[in-house]
DNA sequence: CTGCATCCGCCTCGATACTG
DNA sequence: CAGTATCGAGGCGGATGCAG
């Protein structure tokens, strides 16, 4: 059904599967649950629904997506992630945390998905740096609120603030971008009042340690490059 | 110049940048180093000449690729990867592992590049779990033998043999397949004699949790979903 | 309203041929 | 070797139609 690349390699076989222009754009929407096809429009501006409708039948065959009938009061199609499917989480957070880095700050106020630290948050969460951590934050970017829950070293997100946090952060985006990306001290932000902090010092650090999308590979043991021919 | 999502959204900017078909398989050939033009072509099985021109043209105005010329002797123009290309080297990592699950085994031989070994373990590599680790091995999957060394966790792959390696395992494609997925122990590979070791059985087993193509997300601490609205 | 199918004009793809 | 020129087939985005 879809048009595949002719090659034994794993790339090219995801690229088989979800490769398709939008293809990729569809599971991030469905990442954040199950979604009828017209959220799938409003969620896609420019896709047509022809595309739409393709794309969702050769995710269907590729085992990525399934649709379900939701019982009689709605009586309506979800398409929803499979097991195989949601596996491309880390896939998109690693496409969110390189795209990030060149997208710059948005333009108008509306262009901000008023739920983007629902994506980001777990997007920009390095596992290992985590672990072991318990903390409750509550993060104020401009006008958006999101409490940050790790637990163990797992993550929740929500929307809003919760009561007694461990820590509050507040700040504005290009500062949130300065700090996520490590060009910002969080020392220097805390100087110069772009972070308003409730907690300790110590506790923004270590927040932006566990959040940030730096890379996250080490180098190779003797420099560039990681393989070589004996 | 290149077809762009009209999305304020780190996904959809990335997939503006390397989004579209072809793209990501230049990416994966430029990440083993500098190509020339002709051996793109040999790589990518299929593509137009029109088609790569294109690419390396909007993936250089993208900033993920630059052209350079080589002195004199050779005087040939090579494609490299700019630092914020090389970025993409963990997109493609987690492309690669999600893709292989799907896969199956080659059907025939020379569908497999004699060099997969040096993609495929940084792929697999687990970076927390291999923290600290230093160990060489050699490892001998059908014909193909390469050396893995990890140096207090950091990663360099070679093709061949190395003399007196800390662990030496033999085994063929589809055990290693399916102990790299977690679907078969370790224990019971060795038992059956899919895999013939030199060294520790528990090294074998270290060896696999370090490289796999497991999911490495932490699920939210409360079950489904990781996010919620308040 | 939802979930598409159809039609249309344009752009892209892949293949082949050709040039500096 | 490193591309550009050309061309037919098909994919894409946008608008519209329509049955459940």
């Amino acid at each position: 059904m879809a048009r595949r690349f002719d090659q034994y390699c794993p790339v090219a076989n995801a690229m088989s599967i979800v490769g398709e222009r939008w293809a990729l754009l569809i599971v991030r929407e469905l990442l954040r649950g199950p979604r009828r096809y017209t959220d799938l429009t409003a969620g896609l501006p420019g896709i047509g629904t022809k595309v739409l409708a393709t794309r969702l039948r050769e995710l269907e065959d590729g085992g990525v997506v399934q649709r379900r009938k939701l019982p009689p009061p709605a009586a309506s199609t979800v398409y929803e992630l499979t097991e195989y499917g949601a596996g491309l989480e880390e896939v998109i957070h690693a496409i969110a945390r390189w795209g990030a880095r060149s997208l710059g700050l948005p333009k108008r106020e509306d262009d901000v998905d008023p739920e983007w630290g629902l994506n980001a948050f777990p997007a920009l969460l390095y596992p290992e740096r985590a672990r072991g951590v318990t903390e409750t934050t509550v993060v104020r970017i401009d006008d958006d609120v999101f409490t940050v829950r790790l637990l163990d070293g797992r993550l929740g997100v929500e929307r809003g603030a919760i009561a007694d946090p461990d820590l509050e952060v507040a700040t504005d985006m290009a500062t949130f971008f300065a700090l996520a990306s490590g060009d910002l001290p969080p020392g220097e932000a805390l100087g110069d009042g772009r972070v308003r902090l409730d907690g300790e010092p110590e506790a923004l650090e270590r927040f932006f340690r566990i959040f940030s999308f730096a890379p996250r590979l080490e180098p190779a043991p003797d420099g560039e490059p990681r393989f070589a021919h004996v």
